[in-house]
RNA sequence: GCCCAGAUAGCUCAGUCGGUAGAGCAGAGGACUGAAAAUCCUCGUGUCGGUGGUUCGAUUCCGCCUCUGGGCA
């Protein structure tokens, strides 16, 4: 497992949809020799470029980016992989002697790589369908009351309605024959691979809406549902993964006439409001980051880089 | 001008045979270890349009007024 080693730097930037992460980086390019390691658990999707608000060809040119356009969607990818991609791309920007900045929204992507992940067997795509299967046909409650007889610490600390994580422990178990309770215990997100600095960009609740509200208009003008139809005419199954990202299932509704344009605008609107309400609540339990308004704040966000790089590491700047 | 139907939570509405009311959505809070833009949990006091009357008690019944639909002139 990774530890921490030496001293290696990590900037992290989250916050949630449309609140101006990318508009930092760019903006940070400008004093600091920053690369950008993206921690977006959809901008990982080939020609999904619209909907997942990925930086644009000119951002990209000002900050290089990594991490965008692993895999075809309808691709199988999940935390692990990117882990397992995104230690080598720090370590690149390092040894080229520039500053990593991991930057993203998905939680779970960014505590897998500053705190490590357990060393449960991998998902199992048929394994999953096979416990589903189940489910359904014994009914309602089957394979949680099956986790609360091989893992009771599990089935203690997740909701009986929540199937998604009830059919991962049921899967850890049969593929290793152990609890993932334990995995759990035995790891305890203890790994600390990097020194960091967390920023989280979160404006005003209000403020938040209305850019999400302004940035939907704005993805609908750029094409939105030609990128969408794209991706259907080349095949992607619309019950993949990646489709179901908020943007492109609303869309697939439109699309297949189910519902008005207008309907399908406000359903991005507030799923992605919601969407943005489940990230706060997810960095809110990390004691470590600190808050910042907005992008206008950067001159003390500079100054958070500045002292945090002398600590860590010379040579910078 | 007349007739009819409405007026209840931010929105759409249910309900109270008279004992001050509850759903969905919106919104808020939370959980989260290989699906994470996923998945799941919790949270409902509001002059029941205004004003008089009947009543021990009116959001509920009656009168008047205001507003909004619809109809007739």
């Amino acid at each position: 497992m990774m530890n921490a080693r030496e001293s290696s730097p990590l900037l992290v930037i989250c916050g949630p949809t449309a609140s101006g992460k990318t508009a930092l980086a760019v903006e940070l390019a400008r004093y600091y020799p920053i690369e950008v390691v993206s921690a977006d658990s959809r901008q990982v999707y080939r020609g999904m470029d619209i909907g997942t608000a990925k930086a644009t060809a000119e951002e990209r040119h000002r900050v290089p980016h990594h991490l965008l356009d692993l895999v075809e969607a309808d691709e199988e990818f999940s935390v692990a992989d990117f882990i397992r991609l995104a230690h080598p791309a720090i370590a690149a920007i390092h040894r080229r002697g520039k500053v990593p900045v991991l930057l993203g929204g998905t939680g779970l992507y960014l505590r897998g790589v500053t705190e490590g992940l357990v060393a449960a067997p991998a998902g199992n795509p048929a394994l999953r369908a096979e416990l589903l299967e189940r489910e359904r046909r014994e009914g309602g409650g089957t394979l949680y009351r099956l986790l609360r007889e091989l893992d009771p610490p599990l089935a203690g600390r997740i909701q009986p309605g929540d199937l998604t994580r009830t059919v991962r422990a049921l899967e850890v178990f049969r593929l290793s024959g152990r609890r993932l309770s334990d995995f759990q215990r035995e790891h305890a997100f203890a790994e600390r691979p990097y020194v960091t600095l967390k920023i989280a960009l979160a404006p005003p609740r209000e403020e938040l809406y209305r850019r999400i509200d302004r940035r939907v208009e704005l993805m609908l003008e750029q094409g939105l549902a030609a990128e969408v139809r794209g991706l259907l005419e080349r095949g992607c199954d619309p019950e993949s993964k990646a489709l179901r990202t908020i943007g492109y299932r609303e869309m697939i509704c439109h699309l297949r006439g189910a519902i008005s344009l207008a309907e399908a605008t406000a359903l991005i609107q507030r799923n992605s409001r919601h969407y943005a309400k489940r990230q706060l609540t997810w960095f809110r339990g990390d004691e470590a980051i600190i808050w910042v308004d907005s992008c206008s704040e950067s001159a003390n966000i500079l100054k958070l880089i500045e002292l945090f790089l002398l600590r860590t590491r010379s040579g910078y700047g």
